[in-house]
DNA sequence: GGTCGACACTTGCAAAATGCAAGTGCGACG
DNA sequence: CGTCGCACTTGCATTTTGCAAGTGTCGACC
């Protein structure tokens, strides 16, 4: 497998990127993701399990039943990525 | 819609930066696409019209029936892109 | 002139991912 | 004790993806 192709197995996911974009700006709640983005909630679910299970973001308690989700090393590295796919985007001709 | 979900809009489907990022090496043919990638057939050809109507590719007509897709300028402008997220593919820590 | 193979798809259908709406558990606060 | 906010889960419809087989066209060969 390519290393764009194992790059893709662990972000490729509907969502997944932009909730990493987010989190590049500080940790965040849940709810804040689920409302910024307007993400199904489910989805987020199942994105922020997989996120973490890559080692991408990890879960901060705050407190009883609130938490941030917060980037790793190797989600912080995803930056690069994110900004040149976001110029991308932007320049639309 | 931020600049990154508008770029994750036409480039975000599944195999869709791979055919991309094989495109980089030159233009190349449907069923070459499908065996290097490995690719169902069928999602190839969806995203191979996507792209073409995002102005990612196009077709160039070679004999009879025959072509091979190759990058416009617009799909050209993913290797940076392409390059920052396979590297970090490659850096399995 | 008929047959065969290569090429670029299309089609039908099953499986998986996604989306929507409603519900659950649980501690804090009144 | 009841209600609220938060972080999810659950059930189900819709969409996307994948697999296998089929279609149309043109050139080469017999």
């Amino acid at each position: 497998m390519s290393d764009l192709a194992a790059a893709l197995d662990t972000v490729g996911a509907r969502w997944a990127l932009l909730v990493v974009e987010r989190l590049l700006d500080g940790p965040q709640r849940y709810g804040d993701l689920q409302r910024d983005l307007g993400v199904p909630t489910n989805v987020l679910a199942t994105r922020l399990r997989e996120l973490e299970a890559a080692g991408v973001l990890t879960r901060l308690p705050l407190r009883h039943n609130t938490r941030a989700y917060a980037l790793t090393d190797r989600g912080l590295a995803l930056r690069e990525a994110i900004v040149a796919l976001a110029r991308w985007g932007a320049e639309q001709t």
